[in-house]
DNA sequence: CATGAAATGAAAGTAACTCTCAAAATCATG
DNA sequence: CATGATTTTGAGAGTTACTTTCATTTCATG
């Protein structure tokens, strides 16, 4: 399952440690944090599965699971991949239609997680299907990532990102995109997740006609 | 603001009362919890409102707030507008191209409202805004809407209501749809909500291209 | 190693919900 | 209208996520 904090040549003075002792405490806490978080809910469920509990297997004290992640919801679903993506967006050329863009971004976004941590994709999209407070979260996030594409959008068609034209279509990409990770969940995972992007992506941009395989 | 429980004719026996006095006193207790709900979030806004207050407000005991409503945020946003969305879109000729449907539908569901309650209407994008926990109801409820449009998706397009392509078409008109409220009310509601509404699914239905007012 | 700053833990508190059970209100009868 | 069955309510105790406060520990730095 998730990787192990890979404590990775723990004492070698020069070439790691750019980072002073209190920061990679910090880091390996909220990885503690995390990884007790994924391995009690796949023992236990979502739901069963108390902040004491957390706290206790991370070694840590209560107060700072909340220190760390306001909610418990977003242990489970903290972790930026926004920053990444704009930047991708930004670096396609100009000329090219925004639709195209994000289909080039989303593909790979998507590898790159896969590649990185395929289970803990797979156990996001399970909990959004299942919990709806992590499904909430989820899509609260969804929409920060919508802000963010409405930038983009709107340097590609020359609008103002703040127009109602602009904002319904981030959003509706968006949820479409959510809907997505929703079926894959809810069917076992199967076709890839990129190509299911991909089908998603056609529909959004050419509207849904009648059936035509 | 929201209208009193309008107690017309309190005692004509023959004529009102099809309901028994226990539906009869479910109903209003019901009313009564709500209108409580919306005077004090107006009052005291959203968070500062306890679940104590409202029972004491309405005059019921906290367990059977809980016993009306699962959660708070359901107080506020409970309320099925979705059956009537439904019949009304199934109540459209069936040759009729599903998103010219969807904008009458739209068109009804917004007059009937607005001429029902308009202050009920406002209150909700604008909770919808400002406070996280009525947003993931608000989009919960979307989310229920979105089910039923994908019948009615499929239907007016001889596809598998639960293809990837049917469902993220809905997911995203929803999407799109709830950007409309949170415009309308982060712009002051201003720019009448049904005329938003228009633009909006103008702007999903062919996309968004560069300017050209 | 001393001093200041940051991170932690302990503890008490709040508020949304859940569960249980007994009392009260309604309803269906004779 | 009395009575027993049924439904609805309220009281109370319990759980848990989250907050706030404050003393203690841990690290950074001169």
């Amino acid at each position: 399952m998730t990787r192990m904090t890979a404590a990775q040549s723990p004492y070698s003075p020069a070439d790691r440690p750019r980072l002073g002792l209190r920061e990679r405490k910090k880091i390996k806490t909220r990885e503690a944090i995390r990884t007790a978080t994924y391995a009690l809910i796949k023992e236990q469920g979502y739901d069963a599965t108390t902040i004491e509990q957390i706290a206790e297997r991370a070694e840590v004290s209560p107060s700072t699971v909340f220190r760390y992640f306001p909610t418990k919801e977003d242990i489970v679903l903290t972790d930026e991949y926004d920053p990444l993506i704009l930047a991708e967006l930004r670096a396609r050329p100009a000329d090219e239609p925004w639709m195209d863009a994000l289909r080039h971004v989303m593909r790979t976004a998507l590898d790159l997680s896969e590649r990185e941590d395929p289970e803990v994709l797979r156990l996001r999209a399970h909990l959004g299907v299942q919990v709806p407070a992590v499904r909430s979260r989820y899509f609260e996030s969804m929409t920060q990532t919508g802000r963010l594409l409405r930038e983009a959008l709107a340097e590609r068609t020359g609008r103002d990102p703040e127009s109602l034209e602009v904002r319904v279509s981030a959003m509706a990409l968006i949820g479409g995109m959510m809907e997505v990770s929703m079926y894959w969940a809810e069917n076992d995972f199967e076709g890839g997740l990129r190509d299911l992007m991909e089908r998603a992506l056609d529909v959004m941009e050419h509207g849904l006609g009648p059936e035509k395989p």
